[in-house]
DNA sequence: GGGGAGCTGTCGGGAAGCTGTCGCCCGACT
DNA sequence: AGTCGGGCGACAGCTTCCCGACAGCTCCCC
């Protein structure tokens, strides 16, 4: 499985004045193998900082008591430079945070997916590693996705997918070749919250499918039914 | 016997306000080695995990007091990170859980079957067991099984296997050399409460049979009957 | 702020694959 | 030689999957 930060775990503080919320950032996190501690208000999340010392943050803006913008002032006060990223209600103060973006940082809007999020804390923490950070190149056989560009390829061939079939494709490639339910895409994908019982995944899946292979030199299918289990991404089952 | 989750026995808590359904479970892990503790409410569970340490907790939502939620945060709010695999009815709180379950942890509707349960608890022990777990992969002789991509191979033959083959299949590679009556496996793979009292195992042990040894070059046979017993898989009969 | 283009999800029909029942045959043990 | 448990062909009902058609929505451009 590809691996984007070092080797070292990395230490992750998660800042939510929602426990469900924050407790399943941190989840993610341990998930994919990295350290996470969670704070419920802003004065937890500068007694944990101190102490932890993580590596990035997750913060809320909207916290009860000191707010995020006073955590954050508190925090580079201190003389820490870690990067942060923020989260927001939809029609919050979106322009503010913009400001705040520069440098490593960056912001996500609630409700979220928390593959999105986890995209975008392994993107900060390369640029925020060295001015030398490489491109993250994501690639199953002739299938090459590059997070910076957003550009996808199916050898030579540029494909143009839609936001959602992107994300799509993105965890299929990172989990492969691990078999993913429907139920796991779905929830990695879509915005915790989302109701959709529905097919959408098989829908996707069925639209990726045409771009990926729709070439007309009978390029062989990348993704695979596994049925009544679910999808996987890879080369030639045999 | 393929060990999963390093030396130590798994503390499981299970809490579940139907003791049957609670005892079943913890019945089956300790006969796998791990040590388990139930809980019929969630009062009783919040005590339990106080003084037991649990590494992992299954727990229903559907408790009566304290509902699984409430568990869950109180849990958290105490400052552990177990954890947690759910269960759910069918049509009930599918959406609540998701939004919880897009973390590491898991979640499995009732009723289930207790091989998949026990599956999916060993997944999410091996994933939070850190960055660098490996594959699981079980092996007899020449066959092996990834249970992560899902591939089963004789040799280097590769086997397409339904739902219900694959299940009955892991079981018995996992207890092999161990023979196992046809009512420990109906009562494993199948969920709990099936009616089919009929030769269902038999058949997928028959259709198993086929697709494992169907290569020309008449390769041994691996499932044995034990007549008036059960089944084993293992090599060479005697 | 009106119109258009593209994106996303719902519905539903049709095809394919999976599962369990029936029942006959066979081989093993008595 | 008889009895009984097991093997397995055939089949029917059901589940799962695929994808065409369409409608609401958002975003952008004029």
């Amino acid at each position: 499985m590809p691996q984007y930060v070092g080797v070292e775990k990395v230490r992750l503080l998660v800042v939510d004045d929602d426990p469900p919320i924050a407790d399943l950032v941190a989840t993610v996190a341990r998930y994919e193998g990295w350290e996470a501690v969670t704070a419920y208000t802003g004065e937890d999340a500068l007694r944990r900082a101190a102490d932890f010392h993580p590596d990035i943050v997750v913060l809320d803006l909207m916290l009860p008591g000191v707010d995020g913008f006073g955590v954050l002032d508190r925090l580079r006060a201190s003389g820490t430079m870690v990067p942060v990223v923020f989260l927001t209600a939809r029609d919050g103060v979106a322009d503010r945070v913009a400001g705040l973006t520069r440098g490593g940082d960056d912001y996500l809007v609630k409700p979220f997916a928390v593959e999105e999020l986890m995209a975008r804390l392994r993107t900060v923490l390369r640029r925020s590693a060295g001015p030398s950070f490489q491109r993250s190149v994501l690639r199953v056989g002739d299938l090459t996705m590059d997070e910076d560009t957003r550009e996808v390829r199916r050898g030579a061939r540029l494909l143009s997918l839609t936001p959602t079939e992107y994300e799509v494709l993105r965890y299929l490639l990172r989990k492969s070749p691990t078999v993913l339910t429907k139920a796991q895409i779905l929830d990695h994908v879509w915005e915790y919250g989302f109701g959709g019982r529905s097919n959408v995944v098989e829908l996707v899946v069925s639209r990726l499918r045409r771009k990926l292979d729709e070439s007309g030199d009978g390029a062989a299918p990348l993704i695979h039914t596994v049925r009544g289990f679910g999808y996987v991404l890879r080369q030639a089952a045999e």
